[in-house]
DNA sequence: CAGCTGACAGATATTGAAAACTGTCAGCTG
DNA sequence: CAGCTGACAGTTTTCAATATCTGTCAGCTG
């Protein structure tokens, strides 16, 4: 049972890669090196995945997974829709912000792939949108904010001026000193918006 | 009085480097290109611009402020806040756009700058803030906006929210089916936020 | 015989030598 | 003598030869 000759399934090649990946970066990173770290020729690495990007996708799609998974807790929170979406947020740009700076290998593979418009951003963007979705059309259910907007249309409308704040091109801004201001400038106006009318301001 | 026996300006020499850098892009431009071009050693460049990166910023600010003058003739309409506000994102929305697909190599000049921080991008940023701030603020002395918000702060807010429709970063995705519609959902979000309280919504 | 190996063809990346470019400056020229 | 030139040193880019990688598959192995 030692490891070498554990059977060799797609998930233990999942997590070589990663580990590769973290190593090696994007663009050093092979699958030749994916298939000695497990001790098995790199015709085996193709009999689970039919190509290199494939394998690349995967691993990226379980790396992001990891963050919709953290965040889609929020969203079932049972509390003010504001605060809600308000942390929501918050919990977003913190994440791809520690993303960046603790795993900046595995970040630039997501970055890569951004640029590529992959299947798996989209996804990763869909499932982002769809709980933003749900918190708003909660907040409108609740009356905390206005019913007047369509909450598909809305939910992407704030995934996409929050940009700054989680899209992996912005990534080297994430460490200046005023970054936080804005994001809650940002945030603050968005809010604003989306407040039911007779309901107070800032 | 041939063009080859007029003196060497400053002016002359960003039209060659303006033309140079249309025909060959920003990675294959060069300083020798560009005193081919103007029938002159490359010293004589040198003479009038320190560097080759003084050159390419020279050359982006005369074509970036060019955008800005152009935006500031809305600042200056007379009429409604809000209706002035929208017009002016989408005249810089256009804009960016136009250049994007008409001058295809100067744009690429203009998103290395953006890539490497330069003087100049920020300069043309804080040109566009600065425009909207002046917007905000008569807005909000016309009773159109709320005057809760600070009006410098909530520029840059406004700025950020919409960098997907005006930053370099993304001129790949200016050319997508929806993104006049997305455009549209973000303005009037932002726009319900500025509003002041007791106006009506959408 | 299911799963793995390793040789292979074509594609991609690396390397190092040669070419081109940037920025300087002593001296030429009108 | 103000303005321009062109040779030069140091750096960057180009290019072609070489090495490595990707993806396939016939055949080996437990």
């Amino acid at each position: 049972m030692s490891p070498t000759t554990e059977t060799l399934t797609a998930e233990r090649i999942l997590e070589a890669t990663e580990e590769v990946l973290r190593r090696h970066g994007p663009a050093k990173a092979t699958v030749v090196d994916v298939a000695r770290a497990l001790g098995v020729s790199h015709g085996s690495v193709y009999r689970h995945f039919r190509t290199k990007a494939a394998l690349r996708e995967a691993v990226t799609q379980r790396w992001l997974d990891r963050t919709s998974g953290a965040l889609s807790a929020i969203v079932a929170q049972d509390r003010d829709p504001e605060a809600r979406l308000r942390e929501w947020l918050s919990a977003l740009f913190e994440a791809k912000r520690h993303k960046a700076g603790d795993d900046p290998e595995l970040f630039a593979t997501f970055s890569v792939l951004t640029g590529e418009n992959s299947r798996v951003v989209d996804q990763h963007i869909e499932d982002l949108t769809a709980q933003l979705t749900e918190i708003l059309r909660d907040g409108a259910v609740r009356g905390a904010f206005t019913p007047a907007l369509d909450p598909v249309v809305t939910a992407r409308a704030v995934f996409h001026a929050t940009g700054r704040f989680h899209d992996p091109a912005y990534a080297g801004e994430w460490g200046r000193p005023g970054i936080e201001a804005e994001f809650e400038a940002v945030v603050d106006l968005l809010l604003r918006g989306l407040r039911a009318a007779g309901r107070s301001g800032a």
